[in-house]
DNA sequence: GCCAACGTTGGC
DNA sequence: GCCAACGTTGGC
């Protein structure tokens, strides 16, 4: 069981858009760095947690807990030559990106990223290190305790 | 909208 | 394999 922390543009998918999906589970397509992608397709299992982070934009934080509810498979995105993420070195017999579906746990009143750096406990926290832009990065079990037993509301 | 930091591309 | 140029991310 793993930990992660995933960032999802909300004007793209928000956590109240993810609490309207059937299910309240959505595929995590568009990821187009190799990092990102390896640690969906090679690390995360069912059931690992992760928290829900909405980047770029007024209030960035983490804006809900969810968990990984199916394993990786190839990015249908890849293949649309219409999408917007669209690989034209990609084909279905050799497929370059991979997502996992994501699925809602529970939204939570919002822990805004400046929030997050004003504790010592997350000094090491991979998304606050400065230049970080990943957009997917593993999460310490302390860290994940820390947050989900302390500041999660 | 700006821009620092970073990743990718492609010529050599 | 190097590295300049370019594109993207994401906080501010």
């Amino acid at each position: 069981m793993r930990y992660w922390l995933m960032k999802s543009e909300p004007a793209d998918v928000s956590i109240d858009d993810l609490a309207a999906m059937p299910k309240q589970s959505v595929a995590w397509y568009g990821v187009r760095n190799y990092q990102a992608r390896n640690f969906m397709r090679n690390q995360m299992q069912i059931g690992d947690g992760v928290f829900f982070y909405h980047s770029n934009c007024k209030e960035p934080g983490i804006a809900g807990i969810a968990k990984v509810s199916v394993l990786a498979y190839p990015d249908a995105t890849q293949f649309d030559a219409k999408n917007k993420y669209f690989d034209p070195k990609a084909s279905s017999e050799t497929p370059r990106w991979f997502n996992v579906d994501v699925q809602l746990v529970k939204k939570i009143e919002l822990i805004s990223l400046s929030a997050l750096r004003g504790y010592p406990e997350l000094a090491n926290m991979r998304t606050l290190q400065k230049g970080n832009r990943l957009s997917i990065t593993p999460v310490d079990p302390a860290e994940w305790d820390f947050i989900t037993t302390q500041l999660v509301k």
